[in-house]
DNA sequence: TATACAAATAATATCGATGAAAGTAGACTA
DNA sequence: TAGTCTACTTTCATCGATATTATTTGTATA
């Protein structure tokens, strides 16, 4: 008999080990699990009520992915966090999302327009909510603050570099979550992203380009001055 | 009892899922096993001398690596090869690796300039035994032919893009094996990797990025003039 | 003859247990 | 006192069997 059916977050039955896939994502793009965290297996299938075979076979594919060390025969870890990474992924994205949007500005369409407006508006709308619940950035925010970025880049005609930015900007989305900064001092963030949001929609990458390097850069440079990491 | 101990490509002892991950790996980039190809459990299991457990472990890496189509509770796929894809990767190809190699030679030392020119040596030297085994290309030129390009970007500075650019190249490897294109005509592939080594130690970017481009699109637009892929 | 349903079959996903390797602690030696 | 050898313990990797899900086949119905 199986522990219990495993149920996606949209309601849909999956599989145990897509379901424990996603939760340990999760769990280690907020922090759950900390950087250098020795993964037990006796602990995780007690965590996640899972059994042996699923639980391997979410943590190979998250060794694939990069959000997991794997190594023969001593199991698995949550990867360690530095600077040097930050600045790393950091560099990687402003590189990989200059030429995304440079080639979602020349090829985008109105819908790719109308996407980006779209993501604004509700980017706009949620930051509203978070001036409530105080204490940490809400998980909806953060899903709407990924999808302005992706719309962004929505229209650069290439599957494989939208794969590889939506890997940056999730290991980008850990240092976040792992610097608990909650709050940017002298930064408005919601006017940022209406100004990228104009550029694009006027054409204009040179200075969408700017921006959005200038926004990745900007965060990066608060996070690592939070000395978290090192 | 462990059906056969699981032994590297170096001799040295690894965990059957390795074993299995690197068969598999180099069966489905060398067309062994053909695009779209339906990965039956059973068969696998024949074929690779492995157990259930190992082998699941091996194709759920796989599919993390792009190297393998997954869908729930249907088991795994060989990704099917067509020209849209294979465009894609080369223009993805020659994004990232311009960059890469506009930044290896900004920042590349004397090192770098002899991985270059040790690669390219080799590269020289193995090519003239193709010579001799006419037919299909050898698995050592091929190395050695991926160790150049390596090396090419091997100052970038960043682990990062050097895995994207790793990932690229072994999807576009399977695309020039799958399409058992053994000389290419009018083409002097020896002297295009000479001029790119000069290139790039004469530290000439814009030279160097011209040529490199025009390699990856000049074999892109070798393979899709087979008219192997649709 | 096409369609819908049901049973049979085949394939995938998961379980519980066992085998193999790594890690640990205590005894013995130089 | 440091080192290393061995027995013991913990943890990981793999096995063989079972439960679950998809697919096919067969049958009845319109």
């Amino acid at each position: 008999m199986p522990r219990t059916e495993a149920i996606d977050e949209n309601g849909q039955s999956t599989t145990q080990a897509s379901s424990v896939y996603s939760r340990l994502e999760a769990d280690i793009l907020t922090g759950a699990l900390e950087p250098g965290l020795k993964l037990r297996l006796k602990d995780l299938i007690e965590r996640y009520e899972t059994g042996n075979s699923p639980l391997r076979e979410a943590l190979n594919r998250l060794s694939a992915a990069g959000l997991v060390l794997r190594e023969e025969n001593r199991g698995f870890r949550v990867p360690p966090a530095n600077a040097e990474e930050l600045a790393e992924l950091t560099r990687a994205r402003c590189w990989l999302e200059e030429i995304a949007l440079r080639q979602s500005i020349e090829h985008g369409d109105t819908a790719w327009e109308e996407r980006i407006v779209l993501a604004y508006h509700w980017l706009a709308r949620s930051e509203r909510k978070t001036e409530d619940s105080a204490s940490s950035l809400s998980q909806v925010w953060e899903d709407h603050h990924q999808g302005f970025h992706a719309a962004l880049i929505s229209a650069c005609r290439s599957k494989i570099l939208m794969a590889f930015c939506a890997e940056l900007a999730q290991r980008s989305f850990r240092y976040r979550s792992l610097a608990e900064v909650v709050e940017y001092r002298d930064r408005h963030e919601l006017e940022e992203h209406r100004q990228l949001q104009d550029a694009a929609i006027a054409r204009d990458a040179d200075t969408a380009v700017k921006l959005l390097n200038q926004h990745y850069e900007v965060t990066s440079n608060i996070l690592l001055a939070s000395g978290r990491f090192e």
